[in-house]
DNA sequence: CCTAGACCTCATGTAGAAGC
DNA sequence: GCTTCTACATGAGGTCTAGG
């Protein structure tokens, strides 16, 4: 059996657009610019040949068309979201961990955490910085006194000491789960071990 | 009224993948 | 290697709102 359906990256524009209500607000959440959002759901319209937005000056409206188009389409992604999730391999989800070249990372005891998180597949690149960050290359960043980004949260995880290392996760995945339990680690392991941050060393 | 800011549209260019 | 298609970015421009 095939499915007539259009294309999927049109209705994740579409179902991003309709749900903020706001081009912009939909290209944050999906990576892109507003103008790429745009186009595909001008495109997923004319594909359609229905209108789904109105387009207001500051402002974007649902027609009925899209009204009524919505709930399908986010069910369908949901849907899609919770089979992903069902198939539960070892490692769900992969997790990208970049660190300043200085931090010296056996006092973290990465092992242990990977022993306790079976679900979540945690990779080291080191050294890493905001620009392995920004490009995608890492998911997470060690970075050391560097604590306020657009964008991004910065958590601060070894409070008191000097310059400070600070965990830095972009807005949109601050919150996930799998990072939520790493932050916590990595407070719980920098206060067990204060000096981790201290001493420059070499690793590999 | 003027200006800045916000948001969207449109035209154009770029990069990668696929088909020939 | 060339062409086509898709997806996206960039930059200019239009319109509205808010503030001075």
């Amino acid at each position: 059996m095939t499915y007539a359906l259009p294309p999927l990256n049109a209705l994740r524009a579409f179902e991003a657009a309709a749900r903020h209500l706001s081009f912009k607000m939909a290209a944050h959440e999906l990576h892109v610019t507003p103008a790429a959002v745009g186009q595909q759901v001008k495109a997923l319209e004319a594909r359609l040949g229905v209108q789904l937005f109105e387009r207001l000056h500051k402002q974007l409206i649902l027609t009925e068309a899209g009204q009524a188009y919505l709930p399908g389409v986010s069910e369908g992604f949901r849907h899609i979201a919770d089979a992903t999730a069902q198939l539960k391999p070892a490692a769900a989800v992969l997790l990208q961990l970049g660190v300043h070249g200085s931090f010296d990372l056996r006092r973290l005891k990465l092992a242990e955490f990977r022993s306790a998180h079976l679900e979540i597949g945690l990779q080291v690149l080191q050294p890493a910085g905001l620009h392995e960050l920004a490009e995608g290359k890492v998911d997470l960043l060690i970075a050391r006194g560097l604590g306020h980004h657009p964008g991004h949260r910065c958590d601060r995880v070894n409070e008191g000491s000097g310059l400070g290392d600070w965990l830095i996760a972009p807005e949109g995945t601050a919150d996930c789960p799998e990072v939520v339990s790493f932050r916590e680690w990595l407070r719980a392991a920098m206060a067990e071990n204060p000096l981790a941050n201290r001493r420059p060393r070499l690793v590999g």
